[in-house]
DNA sequence: CCCTAATTTCAGTTGACACTTACGTAAGTT
DNA sequence: AACTTACGTAAGTGTCAACTGAAATTAGGG
């Protein structure tokens, strides 16, 4: 999850991801959606798509196909709904400080 | 949210947000919280959280107070919850990819 | 007014990262 | 076998981001 957070902090792995949300296609058709940048950058930020859980790919031939993964995405909301939710974990984090103010006495 | 996104892909500053998620802190108390890193360090987190919108601050006396905003994290939410819900996004991508491939020919 | 506390700001260093160009490679095509 | 297509990988570059240590800022107390 940590490394889907860092990957969707940059714009065009963001827009990757929403092309491929849908439907699976090659690394070609969605370089070709990039004309401001080379195809070997699109091919780097889908190994870091990749390796982040975000998208899956599947060889078939000479191509690769990829699509996204939206379990990763799910987690990822799973874990900002937790900044909610989870009052446990806040309440521990105010009985830890609380701990600190007394030792610092 | 672009730049709240990018404020979120750090981990301390993850842990910085979640520290003020329930009440307010002086920075000095957010930085004690951090042995390895330095004041200095932390007041940058936290310029760059503020400027993402992520927390508040306000002053008192000699200090600064912080506080999570969550109207942010909010956002945030919804600009995952989007990427299943806003099928109308999904089609026109899929028409304007359609279209590429006409042109192509 | 000087002093201390709380905190930011500045300058400089280091490492990470997005990018390009060039090359490598595997699978189809002629 | 030679060629082409569809990619990844390697190496190098520039920029940005996280960090440190020192100086500046601001408020309050003696």
């Amino acid at each position: 999850m940590d490394a889907a957070l860092k990957a969707l902090a940059e714009p065009r792995r963001r827009e990757i991801l929403r092309l491929v949300w849908m439907r699976e296609l090659p690394a070609t058709d969605i370089a070709d959606h990039f004309a401001e940048v080379t195809r070997s950058a699109i091919s780097q930020h889908l190994a870091v798509l990749k390796t982040a859980g975000l998208v899956t790919e599947r060889r078939d031939g000479t191509r690769r196909l990829y699509r996204a993964d939206r379990n990763e995405m799910k987690k990822l909301r799973k874990f900002l709904d937790e900044f909610w939710t989870s009052g446990l974990e806040r309440l521990r984090e105010v009985a830890e400080a609380a701990q600190r103010d007394k030792e610092k006495r």
